[in-house]
DNA sequence: ACCCTGACCTGCA
DNA sequence: GTGCAGGCCAGGG
């Protein structure tokens, strides 16, 4: 539970941008925090994340927010200290249709060229140079 | 291609 | 009031 208002606006818009990953598709902390303006701190959308609530009386839970789609920006799972979370993770990710290989260290990768959701070109990526790939444009 | 490092900003002891 | 650690990332060896 954030304690300022600036934090609980930044958990909203956290949850919020989360939610509008689709269904079987994967993104980036780093993405997310893009996304909503604050391109200089991924670290803490995953502080959101770690304290996300399994409370279903609060409006941002883990039922209603499919936390489970945020991994690395390297496609991994990240273990956060806990293997078996990982490894939780990665089951629900299956079961909505994304292939998750495992590494030999027991990692959890995800391919972000076909299930990652990067839905448009930041301002960001315009000033550093990124261009759309060419199957991306419309 | 890999490992290591600095930076980022908050939450918690 | 301070210090440390964290569900990360990008760049340099």
């Amino acid at each position: 539970m954030p304690r300022t208002p600036e934090a609980e606006s930044f958990f909203h818009a956290v949850y919020a941008a989360i939610q509008e990953i689709p269904p079987g598709r994967v993104t980036s902390y780093a993405h997310i925090a893009k996304l909503i303006g604050t391109p200089q701190r991924p670290r803490q959308v995953g502080v959101c994340l770690k304290h996300l609530p399994d409370d279903p009386a609060q409006r941002f839970n883990s039922q209603t927010v499919p936390w489970q789609r945020v991994i690395s920006a390297k496609g991994m799972i990240s273990p956060r200290g806990h293997p078996s979370g990982a490894a939780n993770q990665a089951t629900v990710l299956r079961a909505e249709g994304v292939t998750v290989s495992t590494g030999a260290l027991g990692e959890y990768l995800v391919d972000f060229g076909e299930f990652g959701w990067f839905p448009r070109q930041l301002p960001s990526d315009v000033e550093a140079g990124v261009e759309l790939s060419s199957e991306e444009e419309d």
